[in-house]
DNA sequence: ACTTTTGTTGTGAACGTTAACGCACTTTAA
DNA sequence: TTAAAGTGCGTTAACGTTCACAACAAAAGT
């Protein structure tokens, strides 16, 4: 391996030079600049992660700045599990995180968590921009030498660093083949939209009703909630559609709020009979899967995403790599069957 | 964070002696082991990793004892990747990787690519013990210095530091699942095992049957086939199952070798008719998915076992960390809508 | 002719860990 | 009894990089 003693020797210059080159810090004239970089490139010159690190050993400070794990029948936990996994690896690099929580439904909330990220004097930021319009304002107001990195969805024209999230709409389209599989007569298929100013949720049920356009035995029928969808709400929500539709044979719900849907159906005994696509390995998602009450979830990879999320950061900012700037997460299909082995 | 010297002041002791008790080097006498090793827990010490590396800064090889990529209808292409994968992003850390190919027919090239390895040093080894009886013996013969993990299969006797692969059983009820779902009606299915002494044809089989077993609409049918598979010896069989089962609706193919069943049922215009779950996402694989021939392909992960049993080689070796003595890949259920998203 | 500034280069300490070496002392072997 | 071997500890150089600082010369300003 190549070391910057080995270009100064070549060089005929001390290492105090070579680094300046390296790090094009000024103080070195044309000529020596010249002869230096081409030597470095000869050698194909990397440094030595450890030396540097070792030398630097600053502590590296990210935030983390996302809705408060329990809004979303507490999808935000899974990601949460994969940024304190990424913590603990990165322990012996100095790495720390910071939270900052807000509530999805409160613009004051944000406003009063992003000012506290601002403050906080970090290296690095992760951030999951659910609530558009406030998101759109807030990119423009962050701070030129602070990099960030979108995860769950993101904001098109911002100057960020990566995108870690998944494909929603051909999510929806990989809905619409499995449901056609799992009904097989002529049907009726409600696809419910919970908060559908989220993010996600119109690109998913647009993919879903694409692939089900050109299947002809299939009728869907798209139902908007605004809201979260309380179990008494859902209650509601779930007699009007089955009375709306005696052929009913099945429901897709368009985010984690698959739950209590579920729980209508079993409370009617109609498991199996209504079949349900959903998303998210959320405990009690998992618990209407096992019961065999929701056939398929759809697993965003949400814990991944905190994992990569965070190690893209660290990349980017500690090892000074360079990271794509989208990542797109697996559309993982979980069943019964599978679904121990997505849990870590 | 804490340093060794930091012990050393805190112990009355010299970096030296904190060193000796670290690393088990003995020449420290009972009392002060004792008192550093209290002061170590207590302030919770974790080394610099950076430091470590750069001090010690060897250059470390491991060694890949695996088929010829070209066998099994090019499986063996994917670990590959991953491995290679893994290998440039540990570049800086200063391992090396060399491959010890065998042909699987042949126990002659095995023993070569065995001895080989033994001979060329290695700090650790990387295996896929595909023949179950050679291998047996094999294990006993690695030198106790050289730690070893398995990927893909193992032997389950062996002092091996970790396994790394799929739950066959459990995948074979995945594929059950998929199969009923597929199926609707009273259906006869055949189970095709290919080299039926392969590790895994067994378990895909019995948790394929043992899921169908409870259920009575479905007829599996099982045939082995000691051969690889040629395209012209496929014709044959698919087409003594076809006469053998007027009602044939399916075929489960348990290992890669999915996709010359594929072309057949294509070319008799089947396609759609019979269902076909098979494994692995190689090419031809692909192919078949995305023409709709093929319905479901399961994945092993295959790329993720080659870049996770080099990091996990990396942690043990390299950085002294514990590694997990089992590493459960996911049961990936790949279709047509989502294959794209399981390629790098 | 002098100080001051600017430009270009070299020097050396520090980051935390490892391991060889040296010193003083004790035990064992011939 | 005396050399050899063993025990318990401290000291130190090295790994490659970074960066503040010193050193010196040349140019610019007074």
């Amino acid at each position: 391996m190549t070391t910057i003693k080995e270009i100064a020797r070549r060089a005929n210059v001390s290492i105090g030079t070579v680094d300046r080159v390296l790090h094009n810090r000024g103080r070195v004239s044309k000529e020596t600049k010249e002869k230096v970089r081409r030597i470095i490139e000869q050698l194909d010159y990397r440094p030595n992660i450890f030396a540097r690190n070792l030398k630097l050993s600053k502590a590296f400070s990210f935030g983390v700045l996302m809705p408060n794990p329990s809004q979303d029948s507490k999808y935000w936990e899974l990601p949460i599990k994969g940024i304190t996994k990424a913590q603990n690896e990165l322990l012996a690099h100095k790495v720390r995180i910071t939270y900052f929580h807000y509530d999805k439904y409160s613009e004051n909330s944000f406003k009063r968590a992003s000012n506290a990220a601002f403050k906080a004097n970090l290296d690095g930021l992760l951030l999951a921009p659910v609530v558009s319009e406030v998101f759109d304002k807030f990119v423009q107001e962050i701070p030129d030498h602070l990099p960030y990195i979108f995860f769950d969805s993101f904001v098109p024209n911002a100057n960020y660093v990566s995108y870690i999230g998944q494909d929603s709409f051909q999510s929806g389209v990989l809905a619409g083949r499995l449901m056609e599989i799992l009904v097989k007569e002529k049907a009726t298929i409600a696809v419910i939209k919970f908060l559908p100013r989220d993010y996600h949720i119109d690109d998913r049920a647009s993919g879903f009703l694409s692939y089900l356009g050109e299947n002809s035995k299939i009728s869907p029928k798209t139902y908007e909630v605004d809201s979260s969808g309380s179990i008494e709400y859902c209650q509601q929500i779930t007699e009007s559609i089955i009375n709306d539709n005696q052929n009913l044979c099945g429901i897709y719900v368009t985010n984690a709020n698959t739950h209590p849907i579920a729980e209508c159906i079993k409370s009617k005994s109609l498991a199996g009979k209504i079949h349900i696509i959903g998303y998210d390995l959320i405990e009690e998602n998992i618990r209407y899967l096992k019961e065999g009450v929701i056939d398929f979830l759809i697993s965003q990879m949400s814990e991944k995403q905190g994992y990569e999320g965070v190690f893209a950061l660290y990349k980017h900012v500690v090892l000074k790599e360079t990271v794509n700037k989208r990542m797109r997460m697996q559309l993982d299909i979980i069943t019964k069957e599978n679904v121990d082995y997505y849990q870590s």
